[in-house]
Order: structure tokens, then C-alpha cells, then sequence
DNA sequence: CTCAAGCGGACAGGATGCTGTCAATAGCGG
DNA sequence: CCGCTATTGACAGCATCCTGTCCGCTTGAG
């Protein structure tokens, strides 16, 4: 046999994460070029819709926790984004520290012309594909990662 | 109607987008666990990876191509490995700067560690996950980033 | 053979994400 | 009420990937 033929580099869950990784990358500088007509990034952008998801009651810990990043990470777009004008801070009465992350008008604006320019560009990414399969692949990638996100079970 | 209700958040393009940028971040995030205490990253292994891929007979430019990077990302992490031992550099009898990237004896046993390192994970991942499905998810998802990759054929 | 065009690498700078550490705030057991 | 722990934000530093620019090597037209 070969020297290193241990794991096949064909190897579904192999191609499947080389996948992702290349997916991943082609996401983010499609979404850099989309919007960046409006002074906007694919982090930002994505910062924007998480904000507008959480109505205006998330902080930026619980922002991090729904994108699945770190909080300091979040927190610098965050910070770009209030000095920008497009989020402001508003009090939290329930936390001192702890402040909420709102739209403003302008980042209401900013963000709506950023759907409108991304729905053709989605709904072309997807035409012909059969909805039940887009299901089921949504559906086995979010099972992925949750089995990444919780290793500890056997540990 | 909601003010920004146009595209609904649980869109499935919105859904499969924002899945791929977690199940991204949890794959670094767990191959850089993974292959930590042999010294190597992610994005260190990868670049292995494609090395061994390559057998030997790749420039820089070339592994980058193949992983859908940049040039110079790659060339960083491809100088860092050589400064390790881990990776060295060819003439190419073709080409008098784009030197050859190859494996050394060091970076093949790192390698193979890896990848020992990964089998069981890589099963545990995909364990229960009809082939079929698994393959239907890959193709689609190469498929979306063909569409990506090309966006000049519309414009 | 000469020179223009293209490819590949070097260098500089920026954007995004992470970890580590510390201070302030909340919540809770004693 | 006091102090311990957890949460949250601030700050610093690092890793990864990108773009832009320049230079050397290769190739091909003339």
C-alpha cells in the first residue's frame, strides 16, 4: 500500500469539510463585494442582521452566543458599527454593564437595502435546487456541528 | 406588514448561509484542538494536507488554487511549516522561482499523526448519517460554490 | 533576439476571529 | 449583609486570510 494511504483524501467526510472551508470563503467575499457599495462587510453585514433578529433586546454576549463567535470578536464590529451609526447602545435595566445593541434609522436603512441586494443574488444561489434536499442538507449540517459543539459527552 | 419583513430571517438560503459560517468556525476551532499537541493548527494541517495531495510536485500558488485561498495566505503559513521542518522547498526544473513545495521526513510523520488523530473524530462526526444524504449534501454544496466562484457569467 | 504580457513570489497593510487577562456588575449561599 | 462565583465588557496580543504593489522569471509575438 501507500506510504500514507491511511485516510483517503476522498473520503466523504473529508470532501465534506474541505466543503465547508471553500463554501465558507466564497460566502464571505461574495457578501464583502455585495455590500460594500454601503460601507458594509459580510461581518458587519451579519452583526446587523443578528441585532435586527434580536430586536433590539440582545447584548452583544448574547449576539456572540447566536452567531457562534467570541464575544470580544463581535464586540469590535459592534463597537465599528455604533461609531459608524448604524447600532446605538441602550440601557440595559435589567444589567448596568450589560448594554443593548439597537438599530438606529440609518442602520434600519443600510440594512434593508442590503436585503434587497442580497434576495436576487440568494434566490439565484439556490435556483433549481430541490427544497426537501436543501432541507436535509441544512438539517445535516446544523446536526454536525452540534455533535462539534458538545464533544465533551465522551470526555 | 413588519417593517423588515421582506426576507424573512428563517429563509432557507439565510439558514444554510448562516450554517456554513458555524459549522465553519467549529471545524477550525475543533481541528485546531485536535492537532494542537503535535505543534500544528487548522490551518497548518490543511496546508499539509494539500501538500501531500500534491506529492510533492505543487508551487504555492498552485496548493492555494487548490484550496480556494489567496496566494499569500498560503505562502505565510507554507513558510512558517519549512521554518519548522515540517515542509521544504524543490527546484522546479520548469520554473526557477516557483519553487516546489515538498514534505520532509518530520512533516510526513506529523502528518500521518494527524491524521491518526482525526479518523476516529471524522467517524464519530458522520457516524449514523445515511452515505446517500452525506453525498447529496456535498454535491449541493460544491454546486453552490461553482455558482459563487463564477458570478461573471450574468454580468 | 528583444520586449511586452503574464505568472509566481516578496513585502506591506488591513479585516476578521481567537485567547488571555483584568475590572465591574449580578446573582447567590452563608 | 458579606463574600464568592459567574457574567460582561475592556484591553492586549496573536493567527488567519485578504488586497495592493512591486520585482523576478517565463513565455510568446514581432
Amino acid at each position: 500500500m501507500a506510504p500514507s494511504a491511511a485516510i483517503p483524501f476522498d473520503a466523504p467526510v473529508n470532501e465534506l469539510v474541505l466543503e465547508i472551508f471553500r463554501l465558507n470563503g466564497a460566502l464571505i467575499k461574495c457578501g464583502d463585494a455585495l455590500v460594500k457599495p454601503l460601507g458594509l462587510s459580510s461581518a458587519r453585514w451579519q452583526v446587523l442582521g443578528s441585532v435586527v433578529h434580536g430586536q433590539g433586546s440582545y447584548s452583544v454576549a448574547r449576539l456572540a452566543d447566536n452567531m457562534g463567535l467570541a464575544r470580544q470578536s463581535v464586540q469590535r464590529v459592534v463597537d465599528e458599527l455604533a461609531a459608524a451609526g448604524l447600532v446605538a447602545f441602550a440601557p440595559n435595566p435589567a444589567h448596568k454593564r450589560a448594554k443593548l445593541v439597537v438599530m438606529t434609522p440609518r442602520g434600519q436603512e443600510v440594512f434593508e437595502r442590503a436585503s434587497a441586494l442580497w434576495q436576487p443574488v440568494g434566490d439565484a444561489l439556490i435556483a433549481g435546487v430541490e427544497p426537501a434536499e436543501l432541507r436535509s442538507a441544512i438539517e445535516l449540517l446544523a446536526a454536525l456541528r452540534e455533535r462539534l459543539e458538545q464533544p465533551a459527552a465522551t470526555e
